[in-house]
DNA sequence: GATGAATGAGCATTCATTCAT
DNA sequence: AATGAATGAATGCTCATTCAT
């Protein structure tokens, strides 16, 4: 699927498009319903074209979602690369990661992700694909990891948390989960709550002056 | 169902014990499982009673699964009243409130509610019940900000960061999901992890003095 | 399935009684349409039920036909050891069992078999069922082979052909296929058909005279 | 289809041939795999052509196939008619039948015939096609009857049988099916299994002089 | 004409729910 | 009250056939 050849004949671009429309649509459906409320039926009829023309695209329905999870990893890891490599200092960094993180692609599918998780065996597709995401995340994990080390050898981080927890907490405060709706309906801006998130990672809840 | 009657006949007494070993068997299975994957028949079996029988307790598997997480809800939200009435600085009550979090009932379910939540009207069913479970959460959020307040009054939590978003960050930490065991499945005790977290939690990542 | 018990509840009754109508019907239905122009729907619709009652019979179509195919081979071959065991000479034997082909199961069910054996996986749920049909049919073919050595030994048969042969000529005579219903469609009775089919299968076309 | 026109262009030529291709392809996908599990897909797909161009040559599946058994029945029904005519007794002549009947067109497609004739209405279309087989097919009936009454005649086959049970006995053992391999698969040659069956045919399994 | 993507009716199968016993 | 057989709506998937290019 996706074959970004560069030259392609027009039937291959509208194919092309249409995949791409299923793929949308599907990804509508299933943020909307979860996995086992959405019916390929429904997905067709709100794409406009017959059941069995999804057929022609994706093998199954496991097939077909796992590859819509798949192309938002990547997506989402890709964007990663260039924020872990730029110049600037470790804590500037992660901050670029948590605003990443914050408005990201990620946060949008933890919902449907884990919606999915359960039960089916998705998680053997989705790693399956696209030379397998696990390894993209396990990379992506260390690269951070490095990151928040270098930070620690610099003096900008505590040395006393684990590495690890110090991720932990990034991922788990920068990919908001549904219920959290709950929570965060209030008057914040999405950037106010981001700058908040960030004060309370870098210096916690305790009062003490920041910088 | 679970009328709290103090004196039951003897058959009322069974019907009750029947009635919680469905519920504790129906949660197991939906914690293996998620709630698609989870059958009546299957809980009817493990509990070595007839699919029907369920259907004499509860009028529906999504009512069922309600009631477990109303059940869940309750009691989880019970063991908070206690702690949030100690007569402790809101800092050590918030520690402890952090403890009890982490080891919670809270987390355990969260998986299985997201897997839940998303499709299925449960949403609707679980705040019809017993007295709005909503307005419980709703209400120990307004402790736990009061108490956050109160440190905050008291010079022990920092004021430019919402009570709101402190509170969002310690639910976040501390209701650990099922894809975080990627992230977590290292060399830390469960304790450590806790300790490290309060650090983190109250200390941020920047390097400068605890206490 | 059919655990002939002596002592059944009234429930149980009424089961295996829908149960073999259900066999009986689907059996009607497969000899009129074939394996694939049957469909479980049209099998309960005849049979007065839903779709979903055939599946708490039997978990899939192959295994319904299956079963059919089992129980008539089952009681066909049963009939055959009567005959074979009776104190008669081989050349009676051997008339009795032509007659038996005749009226036989076997035809019946010929057509039927040759529908579904292509293709479908049911050689092997047929040959799993009920302790291997195949070995049944080859224990026949070898007691019907030991009679026609018999016979060849007391100077019944003639010895210049194959047992093997013979074996075939019986069974390609007795057990008319569908399609020959164009050759036979004529003024014989059955009975006269019979008659005729043995002396040319004991005496040949060439005219000489029998007995 | 195949207007047997002397002088065709040269796209028509190739036209023909590929409509030939077609035919043979698809006779042996039938033969592999029988009429139900055999795609029009697969078809296209060996013949090295798109599905479409099979529906540019024959308007269904049914009538490919019906295409297909006319195609061989004909042409097995034209090799008869140079053995009936041919100047020799009923007898030898009866014997070259058989020959022909037991290397036969006939015999190698009775199994997917059987498989087809089950269920679909291709009995109708294989009737409507080419001046109606079953003509010919009852025109070569009566070309047979009559010289196995002219055997009779002349006193070389008995007369106490009826000329349609003798024809009967022939089709029946020179068509053989696929089932028979069971039966058939021991040590003796085509040729010796040829011979036997003649002996038989002519001389019945008793005991009693061939010539 | 050839192509092959699109179509949609059709099918086997599942499972929450009902109800006669 | 308990049972579990029966129900039937719903779903994923197939494949002969059509038709725009």
């Amino acid at each position: 699927m996706q074959t970004p050849t560069p030259h392609l004949t027009l039937k291959e671009k509208q194919r092309q498009e249409r995949e791409n429309l299923i793929l949308q649509t599907a990804e509508e459906v299933l943020e909307e319903k979860g996995y086992y409320e959405t019916s390929m039926d429904e997905i067709a009829t709100r794409v406009g074209i017959a059941k069995g023309t999804i057929y022609t695209h994706f093998p199954s329905k496991e097939e077909l979602v796992a590859t819509i999870f798949a192309r938002d990893m990547q997506k989402f890891l890709q964007g990663f690369d260039a924020i872990l490599e730029a110049e600037l200092t470790p804590r500037v960094r992660l901050e670029n990661i948590m605003s990443y993180l914050h408005e990201g692609l990620y946060g949008r599918r933890a919902k449907l992700l884990s919606s999915t998780y359960t039960g089916v065996d998705l998680k053997r597709l989705v790693n399956e694909k696209n030379g397998s995401i696990r390894e993209m995340w396990e990379c992506l994990i260390s690269k951070v990891s490095k990151l928040l080390d270098e930070g620690k050898a610099v003096g900008e981080f505590r040395t006393d948390v684990s590495t690890r927890v110090m991720l932990f907490m990034m991922l788990s405060l920068f990919s908001p989960r549904a219920h959290d709706h709950v929570l965060l309906e209030h008057d914040l801006t999405p950037d106010e709550l981001l700058q908040q998130l960030k004060i309370l990672c870098f210096y916690g809840m305790t009062q003490n002056q920041p910088e």
